[in-house]
DNA sequence: TGTTTGACATTGTCAGACAATGAGATAATA
DNA sequence: TATTATCTCATTGTCTGACAATGTCAAACA
């Protein structure tokens, strides 16, 4: 081929390129996203809130005109993306918000061995961030919402009595805090999978208590807005769990 | 309540607590998990990769003795979580890995002007890290790819033709040379997402072009091993990334 | 050799039945 | 009265069988 050819062919790919760029794909459209679509219209003028429960399916299905069959399909999917939870004898139940303009992200991660470890990787490096984001950004009601939960966080620690809940909620509140509710869901997803992981084979799991008194000092330094301090800080305390973590590994 | 109250009445919750937390929660087993559980196993045993055509309804539900029902409803819950893909007449595709340690992590987005920003802001995060990590870490082999790869980004773009697939695969290598998997797995998540919510409305997207110059001197210090250089570009483009979202969401 | 057609396999939808379970009402008991 | 046991009923879970809709592939055809 020479450099004619060459030239001549990419400027027909270009062109080609751009037909094929002003094409949109074809949404194919089935029953049950019709259902789904219906369920969304449903859902938002009833205004419906997380926790409210849903129609049975019976009275879907009538309602819509469909099987019920049909109905369960497009539910079980929502339930699949944990829009919905479903109990037998009990009813469905929203779990997530939802609108027409929601979009669910399936992101699907896969977990070999170090995976204790890549799964903290990850979630330190957002959670930092988060922390920096919310030492500059948090309004004066999440600032003193992360007082109070330090406060109630010490409290567990300090009677001896199971503070990971309390945790949850501290870093939760700084995670808010951030102004990006991503950060909080990714960093709340990935430590459920972190976990998972570190639960199951080891029963219980405390992991970080070593790091609790440092909670202090951050929620100090994101309270007072300097982002630097609490930054370091956060720093620490995600790198105690880390070695924890590698100890334990290391031990088995 | 009196202090000696208040003690006796914690020490008991704590004693309480031990117990409790000896407990595990008990899985509700129903019955699609146990098929979804069959089916992983089956996929491990059988090596089935992308793209694979799992067994028909019919088979799967005759060999794992349950109603066709039971299996659609796994299916469908999988298909839900972008697992699988199935096609009427067609049937059932593998579309993401499946192994005993695979996790789905679901996330809920709104469809807003707001949202894009921050899923790029979350992805910027993980994009600086990924980068520093790669610039310490890349093997040699790893290193020539990186090379490799900005060659056909550049090719592609100096002669005028659509360069994000040539884009992607240069992140892509770069994120793989950070050592850790779930940087490059979380951010393809996300840049699809991004994609997915920029491109509808707006038709084409050839977002950052202006930053395309960049990326020769970010793979430089990339395969040179500087770190700090390396994240300096990288904070840059995606600095231009982000001014161009916000130039576009502010013409609307 | 390339194209059209049609049989077939596979997923999509429906209807009806019964099982399993949870919640709330009701009755029994201290 | 307060608590506990029991019952009933609504609701989701599962199964069966049927037909519709559609993609695949091979055979027939030009």
């Amino acid at each position: 081929m020479n450099a004619k050819d060459k030239n001549s062919q990419s400027t027909k790919k270009s062109a080609n390129n751009n037909l094929i760029r002003a094409l949109r794909p074809i949404k194919k459209r089935t029953r049950d996203m019709e259902v789904i679509d219906a369920l969304i219209e449903m859902i938002e003028a009833a205004g419906l809130q997380i926790g409210d429960r849903l129609p049975t399916e019976n009275e879907l299905a009538k309602k819509l005109n469909v099987g019920r069959s049909t109905i369960r399909e497009a539910l079980k999917s929502w339930q699949g993306m944990g829009i919905i939870t479903r109990n037998k004898g009990a009813g469905t139940i929203l779990a997530a918000e939802v609108s027409s303009n929601s979009v669910y992200v399936p992101i699907t991660l896969k977990l070999e061995a170090e995976s204790l470890l890549r799964t903290h990787g990850v979630r330190s490096v957002l959670e930092i961030e988060a922390t920096r984001l919310a030492a500059i950004h948090a309004s004066e009601k999440q600032r003193r919402l992360i007082s109070a939960r330090l406060e109630i966080l010490m409290y567990d620690y300090e009677l001896g009595d199971d503070w990971r809940a309390a945790d949850a909620l501290f870093h939760g509140a700084i995670n808010e805090a951030s102004g990006n509710p991503l950060f909080g869901q990714m960093i709340k997803q990935l430590h459920d999978v972190f976990n998972d992981i570190y639960v199951e084979p080891l029963g219980e799991a405390r992991l970080g208590e070593a790091s609790i008194p440092l909670h202090r000092e951050l929620a100090k330094y994101v309270v007072e807005g300097n982002p630097n301090e609490a930054v370091r800080v956060m720093k620490e305390i995600l790198e105690i769990v880390q070695i924890e973590v590698k100890a334990i590994l290391n031990e088995r």
